[in-house]
DNA sequence: AAATATTAGTTACATTTGATACTAATAGTC
DNA sequence: GACTATTAGTATCAAATGTAACTAATATTT
């Protein structure tokens, strides 16, 4: 994981952390996503759109958008599944009607309340792995870490 | 991002570990994709062929797909185009017919020993945020906690 | 207030992905 | 040695994704 800067022209995969970290994250995704992807048949984007509207109700497609950290062809896609499933609804905005508010229904809220105890205890017991000092730690480090990587997103 | 395991009903996203860390292993593979996408158009599975290669010399699909965490479809892929621009070669083993035994180019090698420093440059930036100590903290409690997640992969 | 620009959200198209079926070669079994 | 089972790798098809074009509504400019 750690490299020496020393010019090395080589790179062992396994040792890479970019690598490492999307393998790791890809295999808790996988994790999570047999909760919500297996009996609910719900797809991440799916799922994302569930959680933005159970922690906040009447939000617009952008704003689950910036929510969710899906761009907004993912959230119309996913929001017209979730119509037509049944588990949201939406209005158009009054004052603004390019504004679409999406709540999630009777069936939403359910399908919601159902879920997240599963992922919530499967969230708690892969970090069980770490006392609870160590999975502090481990949020600050990715924090400082995220933040240098964004830095390089914008400039290229 | 710690979440307290007393059968809460509400997520907040933005604090769930898994989410969290699909957002930031993101944003990584994203700065990292910069270099390989950018100037040499190469796709992720293709830069991993790339990498493996580069480490391990003759190596046939499936150890290719063992090493970088592929599936073989994605390999089969990623060799064809990789045949195709030149930058690799394949035979057929003499022993088994069915195994093709991969290798760079001239060519292939090349575009190795230039994408290989920027990319440990990268890493290196990126984890640059972090004191070596921490790093080495970091890459410890990954292994933890992939560990734990791999547990649930192969029960559902 | 007409013309232009911006914004919210959807649609369309090309590409990528994933699962499965397939082909060819070898291994194992009777 | 014929029959079946495995294995390596490819091809196929449907679904998911990303980008850019599009539509409709509102804001801004003149």
């Amino acid at each position: 994981m750690v490299q020496k800067s020393n010019g090395s022209e080589h790179l062992i995969l396994s040792n890479f952390f970019p690598y490492r970290l999307a393998v790791f994250s890809d295999d808790v995704s996988k994790a999570i996503a047999q909760l919500y992807g297996g009996r609910f048949s719900l797809s991440r984007p799916e799922w994302r759109v569930l959680a933005s509207l159970g922690d906040r109700d009447k939000l617009t497609a952008k704003e689950i958008a910036e929510y969710s950290t899906l761009d907004k062809t993912q959230v119309s896609r996913a929001t017209a599944r979730l119509l037509k499933s049944g588990l949201i609804t939406r209005s158009e905005s009054r004052q603004d009607r390019r504004n679409l508010h999406h709540s999630l229904t009777r069936k939403g809220r359910q399908v919601y309340r159902e879920i997240v105890p599963l992922v919530l205890a499967r969230e708690e017991y892969i970090l069980s792995a770490l006392t609870e000092g160590e999975s502090l730690e481990l949020e600050r480090l990715i924090n400082k870490v995220h933040q240098k990587a964004l830095e390089l997103q914008q400039w290229g």
